[in-house]
DNA sequence: ACCAAATATGACACCGAGTGACACAGATAG
DNA sequence: CTATCTGTGTCACTCGGTGTCATATTTGGT
């Protein structure tokens, strides 16, 4: 069960990502060393990386285990269901947990490091879905394009909301791209 | 012209290169340290990121300047030219040239360091790509989609060809690739 | 051939991310 | 009450990467 021990641990890491969102937002991310933020939030540059692998995922708050966690709900759908519109459904509910940090986003947007470490984080869950999608029995070279397609309309989707400013629905984006970027193969 | 300069220039920096892929070879990239290649090149560790802005560098000889030169390829195409056309024919030609590395190619999909750099660069790479789609009359949404799909496609090329022990032509894998992946909004 | 500017290099000091080791506190279970 | 487990601080260390300065070496112009 949650007892306090994990109770307190995850009071500490959301303690330690605050801090970090702060300062970044006011000195910039290469502006702040780890021992700042460690500093802030009262403890030792150490004890930081016991709660983080690294400087940058302080910025990725739940996001660090999304390969995983997508990965679980493609092999909890249906197992007949068509695989594109599997991705997009996974995808689809994903977003929607992205869509509420919407400050993270921009500054990872904006700093090259972190944007590097979305990307690697991109590439490991890509992996994990095309396994998935494999489990499916789908043959690898569809399932790998299938995948690197369906990440490339996220990406994409998040870059035409920040082109427009937020204005229109995130959602709806999804679902364009997704139509859009249909592999024919799938037809 | 092509002074003496920038010939014993090319030199050193093939030299330090390769002294590189050896080390890096016997003894892994990560036990392999930047001190320990400019030595083995006969030269100070500060001269090695003369050459190289990064370690991982040392392994990406002439694909650095890859966004650059495909951005300028893809402008110089005829410029009624379909989009999805333009960027096989462009990637179909730059396949080739990765092609000849096939070493290196090894190395970077097994080491995380280096793997993640690539997708640093086909990430700058594909930002410039979207520019010069942009640059033909493409909206920014279809341009962006378009050019992340068309690099899907050679990753997925890319990781294919691995998984077949390189028994398939990688062009026509390419072919393959971009005909499965073709958007269907070009049509 | 000579000189001045540009360029290449080495040496050194420095920063910051990340790791390993050890010692010590408090909580926990028996 | 004691033995153990877990979190933390401290310290030392490695390594990638940068700024600076001093010193060759090369280049282009006269």
């Amino acid at each position: 069960m949650e007892g306090l021990r994990d109770r307190t641990r995850r009071a500490v890491r959301a303690e330690l990502a605050g801090r970090a969102l702060e300062l970044f937002a006011e000195r910039g991310f290469d502006e702040t060393t780890v021992d700042d933020i460690a500093r802030a939030a009262g403890m030792s540059k150490r004890s930081f990386f016991r709660y983080f692998l690294t400087k940058e995922d302080a910025v990725f708050g739940e996001i660090e285990t999304m390969g995983e966690q997508v990965a679980q709900e493609i092999a909890a759908r249906p197992p007949q269901e068509e695989p594109w519109q599997c991705l997009h459904a996974v995808l689809r509910g994903w977003e929607s947990r992205i869509n509420a940090q919407v400050d993270a986003m921009r500054l990872i947007e904006s700093t090259p490091a972190l944007r590097t470490r979305l990307l690697q984080k991109r590439d490991e869950a890509r992996t994990r879905i095309i396994q998935a999608l494999a489990d499916r029995g789908m043959p690898p070279l569809e399932a790998d394009l299938a995948a690197a397609a369906a990440g490339a309309a996220l990406d994409a989707v998040a870059r035409e909301w920040l082109r427009t400013g937020g204005s229109i629905d995130r959602l709806t984006l999804v679902d364009r791209a997704f139509a859009m970027l249909r592999p024919a193969f799938l037809n």
